[in-house]
DNA sequence: ACAATACGTAGGAGATTTCCTACCAGTCAA
DNA sequence: TTGACTGGTAGGAAATCTCCTACGTATTGT
């Protein structure tokens, strides 16, 4: 848990997630284009995302193709689950509050 | 939305959190009694998830009431949301494949 | 076989994290 | 007012993060 957590605090790393999602399965060199960064740096970053399990990365040819494996997010949304009954409840009560104030 | 991985990225913190969601608002030393962690160093953590938005703190008396400010966390579950499309899918697929299989 | 391509790893610099001890300011009670 | 209590901050040590350049390994095309 505290590995994706910490995969996702770097916005480099949000963002090949979100590249990933959008265009799918991608070699290394064409996600390192979108970046202002050298490219082993960039390998840096995939290696905790595949520690962390949100990739995963097969070889074709020379290349990596790296592709998005949602379900530490799933986690990730299971451990908010609790919370999100928490900031429910508080929404219903700020809906109660201005229910009852008048000139509504 | 950094500062908020960062700061859900460490179990102490996660474990405030934790706490501050099953019990409410507390105090500091409170806090602190369920740690093998001196008092400034949970100060420093409290300061992280401040900073973040995920406690807010009053005084009362010479104590600090920490309490639990849900909204980020209401944030991350937003930016999990397409993700969230993604993984449903898979299953989707999955279970698409499995109807497919013989001798079900 | 050789040059080019794709990608990881080694090693290092500078910043940041996470813990500590010491200390300071504010509040309460005698 | 003095002494105890609550909690933040200063400063420092060790570990970790994030970037870099240099280099090694595997694959491809000529």
């Amino acid at each position: 848990m505290s590995d994706v957590f910490t995969a996702l605090a770097n916005p480099t790393r949000r963002e090949l997630l979100r590249l990933l999602l959008e265009r799918g399965e991608q070699p290394v060199q064409q996600l390192a284009d979108h970046f202002d960064m050298r490219r082993p740096s960039l390998s840096e970053h995939l290696k905790v995302l595949r520690d962390a399990g949100l990739v995963v990365e097969h070889p074709v040819g020379r290349q990596r193709l790296y592709s998005l494996r949602p379900e530490p997010l799933r986690e990730v949304a299971d451990w908010l689950g609790p919370y999100e009954r928490f900031w429910r409840a508080r929404l219903a009560d700020l809906r109660d509050v201005l229910d009852g104030l008048p000139d509504e």
